[in-house]
DNA sequence: GTGAAAGCGCTAACAC
DNA sequence: GTGTTAGCGCTTTCAC
């Protein structure tokens, strides 16, 4: 019996009897030959069977930030319906080892929010794949999929205006791939390796120009590592640099989780003492009221995947923009004076 | 140039000259030669340096239960610490669509709690790779890392037997691959396909037996859907058929949440109306302080890489039994009489 | 330090 | 409906 018979019998049942198809199945079976082999059939077809997916951070660290797992779980939803497996890198960011990269039997990547210059992206692109990336960096000729995140938190700060904050800090997150903890003055801010913390920045600088609120002025606070505990050292940061603030804007609902709970802790009431704000919309944020913009991240993950797995290449790199959401919960409210703060209303 | 020399210049840095190496990678760069096909390697080195995880559930499902995503991100941990990938194989639990198991290019497989009779866990042992179980099934061969889950449930039983607790009913997850979202009875009971149920029923009925309870006379509603809604409408479903109870024990956090919100909505405090216990440690149970069983969940996924991607094998097959814990929240307290429930104590 | 040759296990043309 | 042949792209002895 041929070789072609037997990879028919598992492939095509179509190109067989059924007769023969069950025998030779049975006598494989009694052979102990455990089928096709994925590897080769890989090879031969030129087809993987699953998408990898490319994260900065720990891939340990996916499965606790609730934003991260969203997008997951909408890639995960992608892929079940391509049929397609879900390769997840194994990136070890203190050791720059871009081998794992190159060692992924997949058809394609997914990159999940990396630094303009992180060094497993650029193994990601040097292979002959595509290659979609949700939320950053923006790369000439590949697909992308993000929100708009400066326009977004452009409408959060406006609303902050508009209920009279004039005097606010901000945290973020990291800038770069260093590590540092602390002040980030406006160079640092524009020399961000992370487009969309960069964004988020300029958007409410957008906000807060217009109202005669100089940028510069501004505090701005940076955490490398993405916790509440970072968010509130950072609004602890902030509020003894300047006690008079009058609301923190963080920019992602974690840090202002953080920040909620050292506000709280000094006693400070939120919001009638201090507004505080997120990004994102993550469930705990969205369970206590945290005043924020939301964004579809399980959507975010989805299109990511339809992305990669759809029509081939439509000629040009394609960009999918998804909507936001100004979300007034109840972290925020018009500021007091400072009098009010110390002898009540 | 030969080919040899080539894959020295990518695999063994150390066979040729630095400058020889340097020429043959930029080279290929300027060829646009986007270095070894993964595939081809993996083919060649009988090595595709992935790990394969099955889980019952739709993948995204795992994104949503805080139990499996601690197993996750220690499985995770582990394959990061070997530089192995992750491999989420794409599982449609209504179609029985084993191929994906034969098409993922694995080294071995992982497999999350499913039930005795799944297809997939049946294609998953047909291949010849190394596999490691899960909490169940126990597979005759097949390494495996779990709990003692009858023993440790038969603890938290005691606890409220010594509470006083003699009238309780009992919710549990799905017995079967068929959906019965109802009472089930003792022989369904026996018969689960879910050996962790099977346990932990059995564990119960342990504890209440000498107590004098007759297990048969405990009713027990099962729900197909792992969610608070289900925890909740199952939790009616027994106060429903007997007010008298004063004791619900879920056999998971997430159902013992839901019940505790059923309870409240109909008015019962918790604990001093209705004990209600879990089972796991899941976070936001610890949060509410639910009395519980906790299970090391993180340190199983890691457990499970690392039976795995240790020693290939020391001739028998392994067994992990890692500890649990009976936490004593503030959940469960001594019973009401029916009087002191109606009238006050 | 370098090259020639073999073959990992499979599938897809193509001829029968 | 079945068999023959040719590679997929790589790594790895082994001789030079």
């Amino acid at each position: 019996m041929s070789r072609t018979t037997v990879s028919n019998a598992y492939n095509r049942p179509d190109q067989l009897s059924p007769e023969l198809r069950r025998r030779v199945l049975d006598t494989a079976r009694r052979l102990g030959y455990p089928g096709p082999d994925p590897v080769a059939r890989s090879l031969r077809t030129r087809k993987a069977g699953a998408v990898g997916l490319l994260l900065t951070e720990n891939l340990s660290y996916a499965f606790r930030d609730p934003a991260a797992l969203g997008f997951l779980e909408g890639l995960a939803l992608a892929c079940e319906g391509a049929g397609q497996g879900l390769h997840l890198v194994p990136v070890n960011p203190e050791r720059e080892d871009v081998a794992a990269v190159h060692r992924a039997g997949v058809d394609g990547f997914v990159v999940y929010s990396v630094p303009d210059d992180d060094p497993h992206l650029a193994a990601v692109l040097s292979r002959p794949v595509p290659t979609v990336v949700a939320d950053q960096p923006i790369v000439d000729g590949v697909d992308r999929v993000g929100i708009d995140d400066r326009a977004a938190i452009t409408r959060l700060a406006q609303h902050l205006i508009t209920l009279g904050h004039r005097r606010v800090g901000v945290v973020c997150m990291r800038l770069a791939r260093d590590r540092n903890d602390g002040f980030a003055a406006v160079d640092r801010q524009e020399a961000a390796h992370f487009h969309v913390q960069r964004a988020r920045l300029a958007g409410i600088a957008d906000a807060f120009g217009p109202a005669g609120v100089e940028w510069a002025r501004i505090p701005v606070v940076e955490r490398f590592d993405h916790t509440t505990a970072s968010g509130a050292s950072a609004a602890g940061q902030l509020l003894d640099s300047d006690p008079g603030l009058t609301a923190i804007i963080a920019t992602s609902d974690i840090l202002a989780l953080g920040a909620i709970t050292e506000a709280r802790r000094r006693g400070l009431r939120v919001p009638q003492d201090l507004t505080v704000t997120g990004f994102d919309g993550i469930p705990e944020g969205e369970r206590i009221g945290l005043t924020t913009v939301r964004q579809p991240v399980l959507e975010k993950g989805r299109a990511a995947g339809r992305l990669l797995l759809g029509t081939p290449d439509p000629t040009r790199p394609r960009e999918v923009t998804l909507d936001t959401e100004l979300v007034q919960g109840t972290t925020a409210s018009t500021p007091r004076t400072t009098e009010e703060r110390w002898f009540g209303p």
